[in-house]
RNA sequence: GCGGGCGUGGCGGAAUUGGUAUACGCGCCAGGUUUAGGUCCUGGUGGGCUUCGGCCCGUGGGGGUUCAAGUCCCUCCGCCCGCACCA
C-alpha cells in the first residue's frame, strides 16, 4: 500500500488548479459570469513583502482559505483576490544600508510570497493579483489624493516631527527608542514642517455611527475604535485677554464646574503664546521652558507620575460665568493636540489641576459639595471629582451638578460666550513621509500660483530612479533635481514638485476595491464592479490592525461614497481577527531566533499538514505557542485517513442503504453525519476549526476501529469508504490538496465542485440516549433509556438503579427534576 | 491609571442554553505487529483514599445564587495585549 506522499499530490493539484485557472472569477458583464450564484468577497489582509512569509501569514490564508472553500460549496461565487502592499519603511532601511533599490528587494520578495502561497494551494484568483508600489496601482492612490483634495479633505499644515540631527532625517515613532534615534543614539529633537493631512475627523461622527451597519465585527475591535476616537460632550466656553483682547476658548467636559476655575493653562505649542508674552518680563522664562519641553521625548512628556511643571505668563483672563480674572500659566501637561490647547483650571474638581495648584500654591475653590457636608468647608476630600450640590457657584447654589450643567451651558450660549461642543480624541490623519519608497504626492509648489494639483492625465507622477537613498536634511525625492524642477501646469511657469511621498496606510486603505477592477487603465475602477462585488462579506488579519488600517479603510470608504464613486458606506461587513502564534511562549522575532519557517514544514510535511495544524492549534481568534509535536500529529491523522482511502479504493462494493443500515454499520454511518453537523456548526459559530478538525479525527478514529469487523458485512466496505470520503470532503477546506485526490480516488469527481454535505436527521438521531442519574447533584449512574420515553420512565429507572438507591436508603425524596435527553436528579432530605 | 483579553490535566486545548469536567491532539504507560529500532494498530492515562463495591476532592483564591456552577453574581490574585496627563 503505497503511503502518503503529499508532495506528489499537492503538485497535481496545484498544477490543476492553475492551468484550469479554477479559482478566477469574472466581473458582471464579462465572459464566464456567472449570475446565478449570490457573490461572497472573502479577503484577508494583503501581506506586506519583506523576506520570506511567516507563520503568522500561514495561518491567515490557511484560515481565509478555509472559509472561501466553504462558501463555494454553499453555492457562493467567491472572489478571493491577493495582493502586495510594497511600498514601506523596512525596504528603504535596507536601501540605506546596503544600496539595493528598494524595488528590487521587494519584487524579490514578492517573487517568494507568491511562490509559497501557490505552493500552500491557496484559492486565489491570480488574475487579480496587484502590488501598491507598481506605477498602475499607484496612479489610482494618486487619483484618489486629488478627489480627496478637491473635496478640501486633504489639506496642509504645519506639523512635528521627530528629527535627528545627525542623520539629518525624520524618525518614524518605532526609530525613536528612548528618545534617541534607533541607528546613531542621538538625542531626537522636534521640527516643525509643512505636511499633507486627511481631515478624518470631519468623519468622527460617522465612523462611530456607523458601528451599526456592520453584520459581525469582534467587540473588542469597536471598542478600541470607539476609544480611539474618543467621543467626549462638554462645553466650549470662551476666557478673554482683556490686555490685548484676545479669545481663548477651552474645551470642557465639565461646565458645571466653571465657578471652581482658579486659573487657566496654555499648552506650550500654544500658537498665542508668543503675543501674550513678549515684551515681557515673563518672556526669557516661558521661552526656556518652551524650548525645554521641546527637548523632552514623549515618553517623559508622556509620564502621568511626573510632578507638574509650568511657568506663569503674568497675563490674565476673563471667567466668562462670574468676570474673575485669573492667571495664566504654560504647562506641559496640556496637549496642543487634544481639546483647543487651553484648559480652564479647576483644582477642586480634577486631579492633573489639584497637582499644579499645589506645586504652585494656588487656590482651590470647592463648587460642588461632597456627601459629606462637614468637608464641604475645607479642603478635605480635595480634588472631588463627582456629583453634589452646587456651592459658590452665584445663582446655580444649591442645585444639583447634574441639573446645573444644561443650565449654565445654556446662559453661556445666550452670553455668546460659549455653546454646547463635542470634543473627539481623533487627529486628523498625517500623510506626509519624508521618504523615498511610496507614492509621490500628486502635487506642484508655483511660484505664481501656489499648491497646484497635478491634472489627472499627467499621472501617475511617478518616483524617480535616485542614487543615494539616505535623506541629507530633506526627503530623499528633493536629491532627483531633474524630477522636482517642473513646470507649473497652470501657467507653465517653473515649479517644484512635492517630494514628499504617502504613508503606506493610504495604499492599503483602498486595495479591496482595486480587486474589483484590477487591469483598468481608465479608471481606479468599474462602478458596476465594485457595486457588485462590495463590501467585502469576510475580512481576515491580525488584531494588530484593529485601529488605524481598520479606521482609514473605513474611512476611504465613506469619503469615496460621499465622492460618489462607491454605494457602500462600510468597507468590511464581517472582520475576523487571528491570533499570533508564539514559539515557546513568546512572540516570534528574528532576534530571539525563535522563528518557524512555514517553507521548511511544508518540505517535510506538506502544505495540508502545516494549514491544518495552523487551524487545529486553538481557536484561530486566539493566539497558540508553535510545536513541532503537534505538526507531527496533524501529519499522522492525514496520513491515517489517507491509508483509510487506501484501502478501501476499488474494493468490492455491496451497494448501501442508509435508512436500512443497521448495527455498527449504522453506527459508522451516524458518526459520519454527527461529524458533518459537528464542522458545519463550526464553521458557523465564529470559525472553530480546531473543533471541526478533532471532528474529523474522531470520525477517522472511528472508522480506524470498526473497519475489520465492517468488511465481512453486507454493506461494510460501502460504509468504511463513505467515511473516508466524508472525511475527504469535510477536511479539503483545510488539507485542499488531500481532500481532493482522495475524493476522487472515491467518487471520481472534484470535490470542490460537490456541495457542503447535508448531514440526515434520521442518523443524526438516536433510539437511545444515555441519561445521567444524580442524587444531590452528585453524579451515581447511568441509564440507558428509549428517547421518547416519559418523564414517569425516566424517574422509575433511576430509582431502580442499584448505585442510586444506595444513596437514596432512608431518606426523603423532596424534589425530581428530569432534563430529557441528558439527566435525572433526585434532591433528597 | 484607562480600555480590551485570559486563567481548566504534565502540555495545546474541549465542554451549543447553567445539566456527564477534561472531547481531539501532544506527551507518558502497557500490549500487539516487526529480526531490532522507528513506523503502524489497540488499550490506558486529573488527584487522594479504598474493605476493589466504591468514596472524597478537583476548572487561579475566597464568598454567593441554584436541585445543579468551568459557565451566573460579588470580591481578591495573577498573566497577556493596546493606549497614555484626553480637560
Amino acid at each position: 500500500m503505497a503511503s502518503y506522499e503529499p508532495k506528489a499530490i499537492e503538485a497535481k493539484w496545484q498544477q490543476a488548479w492553475a492551468e484550469e485557472k479554477t479559482w478566477e472569477v469574472a466581473n458582471p458583464g464579462q465572459h464566464g459570469y456567472d449570475g446565478e450564484k449570490p457573490k461572497s468577497y472573502v479577503l484577508e489582509m494583503l501581506p506586506y513583502p519583506s523576506g520570506e512569509p511567516h507563520v503568522g501569514h500561514l495561518k491567515c490564508y490557511a484560515v481565509g482559505d478555509a472559509i472561501a472553500h466553504f462558501r463555494r460549496r454553499h453555492g457562493f461565487e467567491v472572489i478571493h483576490p491577493m495582493g502586495y502592499d510594497a511600498f514601506g519603511l523596512p525596504a528603504e532601511n535596507n536601501a540605506i544600508k546596503t544600496g539595493e533599490p528598494p524595488r528590487e528587494a521587494t519584487e524579490r520578495s514578492i517573487e517568494s510570497f507568491s511562490r509559497q502561497f501557490r505552493e500552500w494551494g491557496i484559492s486565489i484568483d491570480w488574475s487579480r493579483e496587484l502590488a501598491t508600489h507598481k506605477p498602475e496601482y499607484y496612479r489610482w492612490t494618486q487619483w484618489i489624493f486629488l478627489r480627496l483634495f478637491e473635496r478640501g479633505l486633504a489639506y496642509r499644515d504645519e506639523a512635528p516631527v521627530q528629527w535627528c540631527p545627525k542623520d539629518a532625517t525624520v524618525l518614524a515613532n518605532e526609530q525613536v527608542v528612548d528618545g534617541r534615534c534607533e541607528r546613531c543614539g542621538t538625542p531626537v529633537e522636534q521640527r516643525r514642517l509643512e505636511q499633507w493631512f486627511f481631515k478624518i475627523t470631519e468623519y468622527a461622527e460617522r465612523l462611530l455611527a456607523d458601528f451599526d451597519l456592520l453584520e459581525s465585527w469582534p467587540e473588542h475591535v469597536v471598542t478600541m475604535q470607539r476609544n480611539w476616537i474618543g467621543r467626549s460632550e462638554g462645553a466650549e466656553a470662551t476666557f478673554r485677554c482683556e490686555d490685548l483682547s484676545l479669545d481663548f476658548p477651552v474645551f470642557t467636559t465639565r461646565p458645571d464646574t466653571l465657578f471652581g476655575a482658579t486659573f487657566f493653562v496654555l499648552a506650550p505649542e500654544h500658537p498665542e503664546l508668543e503675543r501674550l508674552i513678549a515684551g515681557t518680563p515673563a518672556e526669557a522664562a516661558v521661552r526656556e521652558y518652551v524650548n525645554q519641553v521641546a527637548r523632552e521625548s514623549v515618553e517623559d512628556r508622556g509620564d502621568e507620575d511626573r510632578p507638574k511643571t509650568g511657568v506663569p505668563l503674568g497675563r490674565s483672563v476673563v471667567n466668562p460665568v462670574n468676570g474673575e480674572e485669573i492667571p495664566m500659566f504654560v504647562a506641559d501637561y496640556v496637549l496642543m493636540e487634544y481639546g483647543t490647547g487651553a484648559i480652564m483650571a479647576v483644582p477642586a474638581h480634577d486631579g492633573r489641576d489639584y497637582e499644579f495648584a499645589r506645586a504652585f500654591d494656588l487656590p482651590l475653590r470647592r463648587v460642588i459639595e461632597g456627601t459629606d457636608p462637614e468637608a464641604a468647608r475645607d479642603d478635605e476630600g480635595l480634588p472631588y471629582p463627582g456629583d453634589g450640590a452646587m456651592t459658590a457657584s452665584g445663582r446655580f447654589d444649591g442645585k444639583h451638578n447634574r441639573e446645573a450643567y444644561g443650565e449654565i451651558v445654556a446662559w453661556l450660549a445666550a452670553e455668546g460666550r460659549g455653546r454646547e461642543a463635542v470634543n473627539y480624541r481623533l487627529r486628523d490623519w498625517l500623510v506626509s513621509r519624508q521618504r523615498y519608497w511610496g507614492a509621490p504626492i500628486p502635487v506642484v509648489y508655483c511660484e505664481e500660483c501656489g499648491i497646484v494639483p497635478v491634472p489627472e492625465d499627467q499621472l501617475p507622477v511617478e518616483l524617480p530612479e535616485v542614487d543615494d537613498y539616505a535623506p541629507q536634511g530633506r526627503s530623499p525625492l528633493a536629491a532627483a533635481e531633474d524630477w522636482v524642477a517642473t513646470e507649473c501646469p497652470r501657467c507653465g511657469g517653473s515649479a517644484r514638485r512635492e517630494t514628499d511621498t504617502m504613508d503606506t496606510f493610504v495604499d492599503s486603505s483602498w486595495y479591496f476595491i482595486r480587486y474589483l477592477d484590477p487591469r483598468n487603465e481608465e479608471v481606479a475602477w468599474d462602478r458596476a464592479a465594485a457595486d457588485h462585488w462590495l463590501s467585502v462579506d469576510q475580512y481576515i488579519g491580525g488584531v494588530e490592525h484593529a485601529i488605524l488600517h481598520l479606521m482609514y479603510a473605513r474611512f476611504f470608504t465613506k469619503a469615496l461614497a460621499d465622492l460618489d464613486q462607491l454605494s457602500v458606506q462600510e468597507p468590511f461587513a464581517n472582520l475576523f481577527t487571528q491570533g499570533m502564534i508564539t514559539r515557546d511562549g513568546a512572540k516570534m522575532s528574528k532576534s530571539k531566533g525563535n522563528t518557524v519557517s512555514p517553507a521548511e514544514y511544508v518540505a517535510r510535511y506538506g502544505a495540508d499538514t502545516a494549514r491544518t495544524y495552523v487551524c487545529f492549534m486553538g481557536p484561530p481568534e486566539r493566539g497558540g505557542d508553535w510545536s513541532d509535536e503537534g505538526v507531527e500529529g496533524v501529519n499522522r491523522f492525514l496520513s491515517r485517513l489517507w491509508r483509510l482511502c487506501e484501502e478501501v479504493e476499488g474494493r468490492g462494493d455491496g451497494d448501501l442503504d442508509p435508512s436500512t443500515a443497521e448495527g455498527e454499520v449504522r453506527e459508522l454511518l451516524a458518526k459520519a453525519h454527527w461529524a458533518i453537523d459537528k464542522v458545519t456548526r463550526d464553521f458557523g459559530r465564529g470559525f472553530q476549526f480546531n473543533t471541526a478538525i478533532a471532528a474529523v479525527m474522531e470520525l477517522v478514529n472511528e472508522a480506524y476501529r470498526v473497519k475489520d469487523d465492517l468488511y465481512g458485512d453486507e454493506g461494510g466496505v460501502a460504509a468504511v469508504r463513505f467515511a473516508a470520503a466524508t472525511g475527504a470532503s469535510l477536511i479539503f477546506p483545510f488539507a485542499p490538496h488531500l481532500g481532493a485526490e482522495i475524493w476522487e480516488r472515491l467518487s471520481g469527481t472534484r470535490v470542490w465542485e460537490e456541495p457542503w454535505p447535508q448531514a440526515d436527521p434520521v442518523l443524526l438521531s438516536s433510539d437511545t440516549v444515555t441519561l445521567v442519574v444524580q442524587v444531590n447533584g452528585k453524579l451515581r449512574d447511568r441509564i440507558e433509556a428509549a428517547a421518547d420515553a416519559p418523564e414517569s420512565e425516566l424517574l422509575g429507572l433511576a430509582r431502580a438503579s442499584e448505585k442510586v438507591r444506595r444513596h437514596l436508603d432512608g431518606k426523603e425524596v423532596v424534589k425530581e427534576i428530569v432534563v430529557p435527553g441528558k439527566l435525572v436528579n433526585l434532591v433528597v432530605r
